[in-house]
DNA sequence: CGATTCAATGAATCCCAAG
DNA sequence: GCTTGGGATTCATTGAATC
């Protein structure tokens, strides 16, 4: 059965999804009710009410009620989700501990958990408590040994060169973002901000990626799916909803950069010595170098090199040399061309994109 | 039966739980195993070891056996506790959602989860996931509608005059403050830094209360107890850790300062405006103004005040004049004496101070 | 036009002592 | 247990209104 993509499938969240193939995404992103349990209102300080969340879709009839609810649409989630693909959930105290505990019982493997720190957070009006400033969010695996993707260069280009963490700083979305009905007031009461949901699919998918999210609401995910370059099924229940989400979909521009691609995850080529030897980049005992031209050893056989005492790989020779247990050789190695420093790494790269010849 | 104070109980935390009598501790923090389940070695780069958390007593069988560890000791705790207390736990994703679920389950109502951003977190060396930064709490009073210590205004002070948010910054233990053996190797390899106890015992705990640690290790706990002047019991199981909690905390020194006797929650003294009057602080028909000297409205009989159209407590004419629901009358209203502007609000804490003369 | 002030608002488990 | 009513309680951001 073929999947259909780019697609907002209106109707319950449990018997859709019954319907999506085994194996068939890569991954899911699931923003499910919160299950708040809010006795009566609250009032602001000048007396106004405010408005949270009182959706009838926040509604269950006990928490047995909403664990049963979340062990369906998550073992639903784990036969849809291809073997290498992963699942991001988000939630708050109320519910965080129910999915957590619930993922990890199907078998689920958590890779982080990680804290979106609203920058804007609502405050505590009465003061009987700490400011809750956060949301949780849980990224798992399918199991304990799948392999999964993750986008480490980019998330690190992205964080000024350092690997990003697992708390992430983000404002709540509000302004133009916040999506408004003809009366100006929101058109959801939990919109996510899009600057959320593009650190998850950035971070955790390939470029034409097939992005679910079960509980699609306004469509944010739908929205920053496309604007990177991935495709997305989304399943909302209300009409009104779905109807927003399309329009907004229509309107967003693909985005198609370095980063959208993948380019910085890209793997250096390949190439061996000998290859390298065979195809003249390098010649018969070439002799190499440290980065302030050292002489260090020589090509010898094999893939080898010898600094007269032991033949060993490239990366030992150069871990033996920094004192270390391993080091790639690729980055450390120099030969001498010309009177100058080329570094053997280049050499590889040269030989890849001229297809093996000089 | 006297529940003993300041003592460190060795020996199985389970069995020595059953022996402490039901509500007889004002707070309880626990920092349970983890059950980290790591696989072989990490090693860093340059080859060594990376020495984690490798520790007898943080193997469990199964996530089952966790769980049913985690019920038994969740279980007395709660019975251990005082009404009005409450429970602080600490975790990581790999095992915070078996806590929280399972302290749903027991009836326990969460209060906030905490964020402990780590400011110089253990980096991800190999870059296969988001750097792990934080850890999390989960704070809980005893059920639903239990009272609990909130030292709302001393978190408020101490966070630059805004109220404390559900993230703290704060760094891992390290330095002098991390203790070490003989050896100079860590002396516990999960020590939490004062810093975050400082912040539990501080925010939830009236001065001389009774803090519980299931958990004790170092002493962390008790030494941070001991320095703002609260009481602590301390369980654990390992004889040198215990020898080690000892010596640590008979060498703090008690803080006695207005943050750690809770002055900043002292509620203003209860004074009525007849009061005031028959003490002679305010006379018949007292006249009352607002910050900008405007006359508002005249004293009459009843605690009630009149502005010529209706006949109304101090707090509701404030929130009539400042068109809003509710105001509080005391920090709104002056009176004219020799000519200058007396808050009201200074005139109970006057009574208060002399005793009701002038 | 820029600076300043004001009003609006966002996933919220939001009072408590006295009678 | 319950009700009652006094009185204590908010931050970052945006965008409009006013100076």
């Amino acid at each position: 059965m073929m999947v259909r993509k780019d697609v907002i499938l209106q109707g319950d969240c449990l018997k859709i999804l019954k319907t999506i193939p085994d194996k068939s995404v890569d991954l899911i992103f699931a923003d499910p009710p919160y299950f708040m349990q809010t006795d009566g209102e609250l009032l602001r300080t000048n007396g106004e009410i405010f408005k949270g969340v009182n959706d009838a879709w926040d509604k269950f009839e006990s928490l047995q009620a909403y664990d049963e609810f979340c062990k369906t649409w998550l073992s639903e989630c784990k036969r849809i989700l291809k073997d290498v693909g992963s699942i991001w959930v988000i939630g708050s105290f109320q519910n965080i501990f129910r999915l957590g505990y619930i993922m990890q019982d199907l078998g689920f493997w958590i890779l982080n958990d990680v804290i979106w720190a609203k920058s804007n957070p609502v405050p505590n009006f009465k003061g009987t408590r700490f400011c809750n400033a956060h949301e949780t969010l849980i990224w798992c695996s399918k199991n304990k040994n799948a392999k999964f993707t993750f986008n480490y260069k980019t998330m690190k280009f992205l964080n000024h060169n350092k690997q990003e963490k697992s708390i992430w700083n983000i404002g709540i979305c509000i302004g133009n973002e916040r999506l408004k009905d003809k009366n100006g007031k929101k058109a959801h009461s939990t919109q996510k901000p899009e600057a959320l949901l593009e650190k998850v699919i950035l971070s955790s998918t390939k470029k034409d990626a097939l992005v679910l999210d079960p509980f699609f609401g306004t469509g944010t995910t739908g929205a920053v799916a496309k604007r990177l370059g991935r495709h997305f099924i989304g399943i909302e229940q209300d009409e009104n909803y779905v109807k927003i989400a399309k329009a907004r979909i229509e309107q967003v521009c693909v985005e198609d950069n370095e980063l959208t691609r993948n380019e910085l995850e890209i793997k250096p080529p390949k190439v061996s010595l000998e290859k390298l030897l065979n195809a003249g980049f390098l010649k018969e005992n070439e002799r190499f170098y440290d980065k302030n031209q050292n002489f260090i050893c020589y090509l010898v056989h094999n893939n080898k090199v010898s600094d007269n005492k032991e033949i060993l790989s490239i990366h030992k020779m150069a871990a033996k040399y920094l004192n270390k247990a391993n080091h790639n050789g690729w980055s450390y190695f120099y030969i001498l061309k010309d009177e100058k420093l080329i570094s053997i790494d280049a050499l590889r790269y040269a030989y890849e994109n001229n297809k093996g010849t000089l």
